[in-house]
DNA sequence: AAAATAGTGTCTATAAGACATTATGTC
DNA sequence: GACATAATGTCTTATAGACACTATTTT
């Protein structure tokens, strides 16, 4: 069989390899306000600056496991229920150490769930908000914007949003999440008609009580991955 | 400036790097069916084995530009109108040879302009029906379709299918192309009326006549890149 | 009873889909 | 005039969007 055997002696050493990292833009919504997760770098290159958690793929890993590891090690953010590859920048001189290719993957966490801690190679590791972030490193500012545009289309035609919400939740925290991410305010009965139309929700028999009004019926997803609408 | 001056001494070599490739699904409509274009291995591993096009990404140039050059080097085509990133495929065990992790890329090419011709490394280049595939080398077979699924949702929502066709054509031609990819037949009139509305078309005073019958208007795209619809 | 958020229905406009006949060229 | 493909419109159904009031709980 041709894969195993070798007739032609074959070189890995041959050609020079570029570096290969990952990078993750980790968001959630809080404060009704779309949030990026971000490290302060404490080497070289661009110490000091803001940039994402991100690191060099290891040899023995497969590219999504690296992308949990690197959030995991620089933000204290474990177990990202949703975590995509989202493209993969390679301009020869987009690192100044040398040629590094980043496969760049974006996750949505549920807002109560992350207290960010700076791990390795980052000094601090904080929550922006999506619309004042610093100057970021590298062509991280561009990672950002390709990531923001693909999570509101995506946010369009399939149900990602569950993954910014705790599993039970109320028709108004639902809504919250897409105005969120849109950018726009959205009519509250027809927003309910629709969602309710696509039995991707489950009612529960459960309330959120919580101020002197009326209590909300609390919702669940049928299914916690994403899933295409119509 | 941090991102020049390097207080920390940073070693390129302290981590072991693995090799990065591109590899390109090209895509043509021919014969009311869509086509891959295919290269015969010349060389260990999967010598003798059908595969895409494709080779590691050398260190002064983008990944575009790879995919690019590959594609011409294997097979012979140049200047792929449409090319665009795919996903990038980055399984520990994908290649037998070391690790690699390849940045794939799908490409589409109007129908009469490409005659494959053999390249460096490739024993022969051919186009192969997408629904009749050889077994193929490594894990293309997933990458084409990864590839089809990404073209078929991407002619629902934008103009792409200008790059399958010449510049002018009819509407019939417009309309095979849509249901060569999307593998059912539309209806004539609805479909008229949906492409004219978008205003992506342009009517020429041109005819295309053959055969006993009534000649075609053809038309051409106003805009020959990815146009997103409505 | 005042305050605050939850919950609900109709009407209109637009888009999508089913469907058959006439028009115009070549041979 | 026979043949082959081009070109065209209506009706029905489904979907999206505008829009305002009542219900339930706490304090």
């Amino acid at each position: 069989m041709s894969t195993t055997d070798s007739p032609t002696p074959y070189d890995p050493n041959a050609f020079e390899r570029p570096s290969v990292t990952v990078d993750v833009v980790a968001f959630t919504a809080r404060e009704r306000k779309l949030h990026v997760l971000l490290i302060k770098r404490g080497v070289w290159p661009f110490e000091g600056h803001w940039a994402l958690p991100g690191g060099f793929v290891q040899m023995s890993e497969g590219l999504d496991a690296a992308a949990h590891r690197e959030l995991t090690e620089e933000t204290g953010v474990a177990g990202a229920e949703f975590l995509e590859q989202l493209y993969t920048f390679g301009n020869v001189n987009r690192d100044p150490r040398t040629r590094v290719i980043s496969v760049a993957y974006y996750a949505l966490l549920p807002e109560p769930s992350i207290s960010p801690r700076a791990g390795t190679d980052a000094a601090e590791a904080q929550w922006w908000p999506a619309d004042a972030l610093p100057p970021l490193a590298f062509d991280h500012a561009e990672i950002v914007k390709t990531a923001l545009s693909r999570l509101r289309a995506k946010l369009g035609y399939t149900s990602v949003a569950y993954a910014l919400l705790a599993p039970e939740f109320t028709l108004t925290e639902l809504q919250t999440v897409y105005e969120i991410i849109l950018g726009r305010e959205l009519d509250k009965r027809n927003f309910r008609k629709k969602m309710l139309s696509t039995e991707l929700l489950e009612g529960l028999e459960k309330q959120r009580r919580g101020g002197a009004h009326r209590p909300a019926q609390l919702f669940s997803f049928t299914k916690r991955e994403p899933v295409f609408l119509d």
